[in-house]
DNA sequence: GCAAAAGTGTTGTTTTTACACCCATGT
DNA sequence: ACATGGGTGTAAAAACAACACTTTTGC
């Protein structure tokens, strides 16, 4: 979880001279969020180009693969401190066949050998994340690209296979959601049972009943019931909880 | 699912002068298989080293990474047609760092470079499947290494950090055993519910009562119930079973 | 008191588990 | 006939789903 800023490459120019990436190798991180009841994921916009990509990135050298992930996931996003697992690693051959490299560059007047290493055939290990929403409101000012939410259901075009990569990254979250939510920086530290209700119901696409949900939530056993919320409104006050073992989850 | 003979590097100098691979890339199989209640793991031991490593290999230029993990599980072992899954990539930097090659290499005094790429850091992806053990009985002849089952409990000293990725091919199996099983060439084409049974509870560590686990597997609506087996015993004969959409899993 | 939203209880159904019984087969 | 192992049935228990009722809160 070291974030390096020194390491932080904001020069797309300094970025393709460097040569001390393990090559053939990159990461691509599938962050999830919400806002009113639609589930976005988060994508890099290339300025002039009608084309997004995942924030994703190179290993360096002396990193470990799960390191990049996170510090990838800074540099394009500023976002630290999320919680990203491995889900799948894409190695078809035509992969990187739509490659926005090559076209961005070309707009940009960039001149790159055709047999720069940026262009070399890439296997990635895609990570993903569930996180709040609401937290992230400013991304990293770049010339060459911008960070913005999209709907999962009505994604832009995507460079590469990444469409396909979310698309694994969503199943994956789906599967795993029990854990994930817990390690999540998705929910603050205390939070009600129905804002727990609703992360489930977006990423599941699903509805539940309240009282049959709190009961199977409760039986999980890794909630601890803390003192009321009063908001001022008109009705019987819920509770608050916070995840009991958050702890152990963050360790892995 | 193309296994070509003619890549079948069988001469370690030849693989090593060859340059056509995706580098700083692996594949790792992990093969399990069963011999009279115990499960065991497929392994290369090399001659006259105390060190055994998974079957393993690398990615050619032109080859999708699936079909490198096919190709390799074959060369090294002659095992084809094997359902084989992706379950995790490994890429810690130091993970390589017992570093068999070199240790190999230096015993059959093979002069390589010490900056060759062989050395180079390597991440993997780890592949893993159920066989039928008793299908196996001929492994290719080979000068460097022997192909060997092996018991999951009591692994022989492992290169790199083979034992690891075994342990969480074993979790990936214990989690996904029903696809697996149904998938694999586990059992033969009619099997008997005892022999699935038997599968079960020796991949799962664990006993099942005879109907309620009958029931259950009757349950997931993909077993087809054929004709008697009549096998001589002084007994009633029990049905044989085969998967009725084996088809469907087979094609992923 | 009333509406709104949360907590809790209750009942019926489905699934899981444990036990029992019956059936087919070769000797 | 009988021992052996397989198929099937059933009752108890647990888990789940649907519905109802009660409680708390601010106006």
């Amino acid at each position: 979880m070291k974030i390096d800023d020194s390491k932080n490459k904001q020069n797309l120019q300094e970025l393709l001279d460097t040569r001390d990436f393990v090559q053939h190798i990159s990461v691509d991180c599938v962050i999830f969020g919400f806002h009113k009841g639609i589930m976005k994921v988060l994508l890099l916009k290339y300025h002039d180009l009608d084309l997004c990509s995942l924030p994703g990135g190179f290993v360096f050298n002396d990193e470990d693969l799960h390191d990049a992930a996170v510090r990838v996931l800074y540099e394009r996003t500023h976002l630290s401190n999320i919680f990203l697992e491995q889900f799948q690693t894409f190695g078809d051959r035509n992969r990187t066949e739509n490659n926005a490299h090559r076209v961005l560059l070309a707009s940009k007047h960039i001149e790159v050998p055709k047999d720069h290493w940026t262009f070399q055939r890439f296997i990635t290990v895609g990570y993903c994340s569930l996180i709040d929403f609401s937290l992230v409101d400013t991304f990293p000012n770049n010339m060459i690209e911008e960070c913005k939410w999209f709907e999962v259901n009505n994604l832009p075009k995507m460079a590469f296979d990444h469409e396909e990569i979310i698309k694994k990254g969503l199943e994956f979250i789906r599967r795993n959601i029990d854990t994930q939510i817990v390690a999540s920086s998705l929910l603050p530290e205390k939070f009600t049972m129905k804002e727990l209700q609703t992360v489930y119901e977006i990423v599941l696409d699903e509805k539940f009943r309240r009282n049959n949900f709190q009961r199977k939530i409760l039986a999980l056993n890794s909630l601890e019931r803390l003192e009321k919320l009063f908001d001022g409104s008109a009705n019987k006050a819920p509770y608050l909880y916070k995840f009991a073992d958050k702890k152990l989850y963050e360790l892995l």
